[in-house]
DNA sequence: GTAGGGTTAG
């Protein structure tokens, strides 16, 4: 079933209930209790109002439970086993019993699992509440069938539950992880509208990161500045959301004003509303005003960084060339017991990398080893683009066949820092023969393998080959960049080939790409050779707009 | 029982 058709049927569904028929709904509830009242099997169905009522062995399961909650499953049979018991168990325990097996399936990540055993006790007909639809219907965002939530929600209202705002902020949140956000702002406002919903911090904040994630963040901060003006107001995860968003558009200067907003408003800051404040202050080389940031967190605000905290900072310290400080803050996070992980290493190893240091960042992956980590892709992508660029093929070679030793599958990224790597050192055809062969492998190539072909055909010559790969290209639904339609124009020039250039100039106007700068120097290039009055309208148009480099 | 959870590679 797909979401549109639920959906439709679910919002008439909802209308219908505004055109009082909520005496339906009654009778409905109605029924499930005479349901409970009638049954062979004898079912609690709701909470006793003192433990002197629940029978000895239940007590025992919900202490088992509310361990196995804290704890988890040490596999999954042993859950499974569990749930057979209560099965087995006479009589029935209480939904609440099922719920709780159900959250501990949750916290373990399986969801799947959880579904399926909320589908076997559908198909029991055991009791069941409308919080333990809830925790199917989340399963299945989780698992990404949005459209089965929205099922279970129709059959949740069939069997007489009313959705609370716990149910519909989970629909909401699974309908953004699926990028339906125009679906998911439609659910949103229409709920209200109806009265079917009364949004809390946690709804909002929701909807503010998908709309964030989905890149309306306007939208976002629209609805923000709303709550703000409303009885709910946001809070630090709302904060958080928001910031986070600002700094991924290196709006820095608007994520701390929000930070600075938030701590007058009275709502604590906490490790996550720092972090990406960090990361942006470094990306931007802000070094002064980082140190005033780390400061206020750590010693007026007494918050400690966290692992992903301290690898932002070995990675910016790693990326401007500050070595040494990279290595004292691995030696901080030591000390503070704030271990180093996978992602901190591959972030120091980039460092030797980029300074040539090669000994030194395989010690890097010595140590990842003897600390009984496992090295993964981007360790492996690391260490081949550095051996690529020395031009040291060979022992790229090793390690790559290496990975699939270690049980890692090579990535898109790989392929392309080895096919980069034949192109540099002009093997085109062995270049092409693994084009060709990642293809067998099953592995699909990107935009950027895409790219590093056309490089490395025109360097060498083969423009008419990279013609025909564009082609390809196309056929396969690849959309070219302007990058891509300036890598292949620049080989065009370089093999003399005015005409084919000009018409990839005239294809990227038709798509309706404005030349960046190296567009408009190419197409200078173009004009000095070709009359074209098209092209000399968008050369001319490009210098009024100062999009020219020399 | 619902939200954030973002760090590393071409």
């Amino acid at each position: 079933m797909t979401f549109i058709s639920v959906s439709s049927r679910l919002l008439s569904f909802l209308r219908r209930r505004r055109i009082g028929t909520s005496s339906c709904f009654q009778s409905l509830s109605i029924g499930v209790v005479h349901f409970h009242v009638n049954d062979n099997i004898a079912k609690p169905n709701s909470i006793p109002h003192s433990t002197h009522s629940i029978p000895n062995p239940h007590i025992k399961l919900q202490q088992y439970l509310v361990q196995k909650s804290k704890s988890g499953f040490d596999n999954l049979d042993d859950a499974l086993a569990v749930f057979d018991k209560m099965l087995k168990l006479r009589p029935l325990p209480y939904d609440f019993h099922f719920n709780q097996l159900l959250t501990v399936l949750v916290k373990m990540k399986q969801y799947q699992v959880a579904v399926s055993l909320f589908q076997e006790m559908s198909s029991r007909k055991i009791d069941v509440d409308i919080i333990t639809f809830n925790i199917a219907i989340n399963c299945c965002c989780h698992s990404n069938r949005v459209d089965y939530a929205f099922s279970l929600l129709l059959s949740a209202f069939k069997r007489g539950f009313v959705p609370d705002v716990f149910t519909y902020t989970t629909l909401i949140r699974g309908l953004l992880s699926q990028h339906k956000s125009a679906e998911a702002r439609l659910f949103f406002t229409n709920l209200i509208k109806l009265n079917e919903l009364r949004p809390n911090v946690v709804t909002y904040s929701t909807m503010i990161n998908g709309l964030c994630k989905t890149g309306h963040t306007q939208m976002a901060i629209w609805l923000f500045r709303f709550m703000g003006k409303s009885d709910c107001k946001p809070n630090t995860v709302t904060y958080n959301t928001v910031i986070d968003s600002l700094c991924q558009h290196g709006l820095v200067d608007d994520a701390l004003i929000l930070q600075s907003e938030m701590m007058e408003k009275g709502i604590l800051p906490d490790v996550w509303t720092y972090s990406p404040l960090i990361q942006v202050l470094c990306k931007l080389n802000r070094w002064e005003e980082l140190s005033l940031l780390l400061k206020q967190m750590i010693e007026d605000m007494n918050i400690s960084p966290n692992v992903h905290t301290f690898t932002i900072l070995v990675d910016a310290y790693a990326k401007s060339g500050k070595l040494d400080d990279a290595k004292q803050i691995i030696k901080i996070m030591n000390e503070r017991g704030e271990y180093p992980n996978i992602v901190t290493y591959n972030s120091l190893m980039q460092a030797y990398c980029s300074q040539g240091q090669m000994d030194e960042a395989l010690d890097v992956l010595s140590t990842i080893k003897s600390k009984k980590m496992m090295p993964n892709c981007y360790t492996y992508n690391i260490l081949l683009d550095a051996y690529c660029r020395e031009l040291k093929l060979d022992i790229a070679m090793v390690l790559y066949r290496n990975m699939e030793c270690e049980g890692l599958s090579p990535t898109v990224v790989t392929h392309n820092i080895l096919l980069h790597g034949l192109c540099q050192l002009g093997k085109t055809m062995e270049a092409l023969a693994f084009f060709y062969k990642i293809q067998e492998l099953g592995h699909k190539p990107d935009i950027i393998i895409y790219q590093t072909l056309f490089a490395g055909l025109c360097k060498s010559n083969y423009v008419d080959k990279a013609l025909s790969f564009f082609q390809t290209m196309e056929c396969n639904g690849l959309i070219p960049e302007s990058k891509t339609y300036n890598i292949i124009i620049c080989g065009c020039l370089w093999n003399k080939k005015y005409n084919e250039a000009s018409k990839l100039l005239h294809k990227m106007v038709d798509c309706g790409f404005s030349a960046d700068a190296l567009t408009t120097s190419l197409l200078q290039q173009i004009l000095t050779k070709v009359q074209d009055p098209t092209l000399l309208a968008m050369h001319q148009k490009c210098l009024q707009s100062g999009n020219y480099e020399q």
